[in-house]
DNA sequence: AAAAAAAATGCACAAACACGCAAAAAAACG
DNA sequence: CGTTTTTTTGCGTGTTTGTGCATTTTTTTT
């Protein structure tokens, strides 16, 4: 294995894990404990990551806006990115929902996959857009400045033509009985029409809003084919959608 | 076996496997090791490879560029930016092309204005996404990373809909004989129906870029009612533009 | 304070590299 | 067609780079 490729997987792993061990490095990676800390020792003058006694963090590239600071729920939502991004596959067709949680998933698609996303968040774009290999499709529409993210007919339309493998929903809101549920009507209309046009839906919902209802139905629970949670898939918060054949993970 | 044979090998390899080895390519190809690293040192002049040592990786397109690009005369578009701001008016709607001249106007729209900005540019609209009474449309399609608009004729199909009062234009080459040009294709074709759809058209201006044509048209001379630099109007310059009517601010 | 773990340092060695040169191959020319 | 010129290739030389190991120093843990 050339240095460069440890040196990309290093990273790699750093982005989804935050932090590497050299002692765990010199195992996957079958060279010597000294090999990664010569390796570790040149991203670090490169300024790509942090090194610490045992290893390396992740260098903070930016600091990150205000409003994702205050992010509720903020490492929930990074464990379900980090269950949500194995789903992942080179060439797929995908369609990501705006929210913060798929914002979360967005930061740690690894370089190599190769994909096509579809999506109507301002941020999601702007942070998929400093990936090397992910063609981004922007879908347009008006700007609603809250949720950054584009709403009204223009986004419905374009949808209805797309063809996409997989469908990535964030969600406020997920019942057994009411199914699918979103506070903004415009954005029911768009979710709704985004798990049309996909084949494999994809349910992204933090633990503590399983069971919750909104005020307008996005889609019954029968569309939706798996639910991504922050907590352990057996919980039996979950054996009623199993009954159901959900993949819970 | 020729020499451009092997290097078209060599390519083909790379983009499949993502990375060669020198002593891999001299085994399958049939020639030393030396001729290889001459392969591969060719095809690093030309920027198609990444070389290291033992072989070489996938050129990664480094998303720098639009930063570097942004930067440049950014006390020229500032000043522009502060002159073109007195053109925009409350209830105006407005069509911004993706230019970091625009990006800088954008950035100081003062709050009381109250109007409808179309834009493509990804960072246009994250930086009025911040402004508490603009509407923003932002018009989908393919994200250009380098530039970070959105390209294609999922762009160009919605602006023919739109009637817009003014029209800001930043552009890299404008010429008394040969009007408005663009090095890209795509980007021309946009521009082109940005400005059938406003009434009045501003182009925004470096100085030192009047006079300059680039390779694809966008409209005529003719079709421009306003041009925005960084110097003086009353330059000489600018004689021409004036007897054919045009605005110099 | 002692023990353990990790890091730095110096060294050895093999693999990969650069450079010059000459042979071979290809192209250009009369 | 043969000859000259240019390009491409392989080889010998010495140099650089990447890696692992032994030893010492530093940091962390107990």
């Amino acid at each position: 294995m050339l240095k460069q490729e440890r040196h990309k997987l290093i990273l790699d792993m750093l982005k989804t894990s935050k932090k590497v061990l050299s002692k765990n490095l010199s195992d996957e990676l079958q060279v010597s404990e000294d090999t990664i800390r010569r390796d570790l020792k040149e991203l670090e003058l490169q300024d790509l990551i942090y090194r610490v006694h045992g290893g390396a963090l992740l260098k903070e590239i930016r600091v990150r806006s205000y409003d994702e600071r205050s992010t509720a729920d903020i490492d929930e939502k990074k464990k379900i990115a980090l269950k949500a991004v194995k789903l992942l596959k080179s060439g797929q067709v995908i369609i990501m929902s705006g929210s913060s949680t798929n914002l979360e998933l967005a930061k740690i698609i690894p370089s190599e996959i190769n994909a096509t996303i579809y999506t109507y968040s301002l941020p999601i774009a702007v942070e998929l857009s400093h990936h090397p290999a992910i063609e981004v499709i922007f879908i347009g529409g008006k700007l609603n400045k809250e949720a950054q993210v584009t709403v009204g007919i223009d986004v419905v339309n374009p949808i209805y033509n797309i063809s996409a493998d997989i469908c990535f929903m964030g969600t406020d809101g997920i019942d057994i009985s009411r199914g699918l549920t979103e506070p903004n009507w415009e954005v029911s209309r768009i979710k709704n029409s985004m798990i049309r046009a996909s084949n494999y839906v994809v349910v992204m919902c933090v633990s503590s809003r399983v069971n919750s209802v909104k005020r307008h139905s996005v889609v019954p629970i029968t569309e939706i084919d798996a639910i991504v949670s922050d907590i352990n898939p057996d919980h039996s918060m979950f054996s009623d959608f199993k009954a159901l054949d959900l993949t819970i993970i």
